[in-house]
DNA sequence: AAAGTAAACTAACAATCGTTAGTTTTACGT
DNA sequence: ACGTAAAACTAACGATTGTTAGTTTACTTT
């Protein structure tokens, strides 16, 4: 809390004005994003495809649509997805609703992959392999992310499509 | 330091006849896995590949040891490589040399790509992604290995190698 | 049995942590 | 210009942290 005082250039027992403990921030930042993620998804999820519902490349256009919101909501904030990432274990009152959005998400993450198993449009692969595979990715981008100095996020977005849908081998 | 000397039954004074400070135990937990993880790239970097050198997958056969390699060792040691995640940021002394033996591996890593790029093995898809893109989900192996009750290895390594080297669309 | 060493113990230290009480300053509506 | 409320301040609290000093216990060697 000094440290974060400090920050502001304020002491500590100011902050005390505007917040009622230190955990609240915690709460604020985490929970916050994890809202913003889970609600994204359930979007696109049940987003209506414009041209022909059943067209095959349907549900990889959503998942294009799910890796863009996970690069373009940690370019926004990225120190807000290290706290999600590293500390989300430190909540307390919160910590309950943090892991039914993370279920919700992660569910809804889950059906989607499903779909495209059964539409022909995904490869058989066990579906927790390619959840934690895709997840494992996408949740380190807040740590590569700032590294890149001028970001065109368009850029990311397709390469990362591109690697995670259709790999790296030629 | 009181719940570690708890953990083995002892108290927490009791600890310093065996350890000179709480660092070192970071130190040792952390650099001793980086030290594997470094010699083992290294090792399977420059090893001779047996039936003919200029076979196409013969890159690709190496990245798949490297992929086994994570495997293996975050399953011999998951809560080593959770602390090697989370809290090499905390290490003192060692921090150098962790950052040295990360680099060094990542530098691996990345001419193993360029070769399989220049010997038309991998997709001309930007470095960076294809190194953070596999690495990002072979850090967080260990947070989804523990949770798998019993682990067929060599059938995660086989699914992971799929997913990461030709995708997930098919 | 005696001596010596390794490893446990108790007690306490200085530093740091989140937080509270009480007080003074700043800013704004009348 | 004055009164009020918001927000800053100082000082201190109790708890927890890694670590040390000094002492006692347990085990091995002679």
């Amino acid at each position: 809390m000094r440290d974060l005082a400090a920050a502001i250039g304020v002491k500590a027992a100011s902050l005390y004005n505007h917040i009622a403990s230190k955990e609240e921030i915690l709460n604020e930042v985490i929970l916050t994003i994890a809202q913003q993620f889970t609600e994204g998804i359930n979007e696109i999820r049940f987003r209506e495809s414009a041209p022909t519902p059943n067209e095959p490349s349907h549900i990889a256009t959503k998942l294009e649509a799910v890796i863009a919101q996970h690069v373009n909501l940690t370019a926004d904030n990225p120190f807000g997805m290290a706290a999600l990432n590293n500390d989300w274990m430190h909540l307390g009152e919160g910590k309950v609703q943090y892991l039914k959005l993370r279920n919700e998400y992660e569910q809804h993450f889950r059906e989607m992959i499903k779909e495209g198993k059964t539409k022909g449009v995904l490869k058989d692969i066990d579906l927790e392999v390619i959840l934690f595979s895709t997840l494992g990715t996408l949740r380190n981008l807040y740590l590569w992310i700032p590294k890149k100095a001028e970001l065109d996020r368009a850029k990311l977005i397709q390469s990362l499509s591109e690697t995670l849908l259709k790999g790296i081998k030629r």
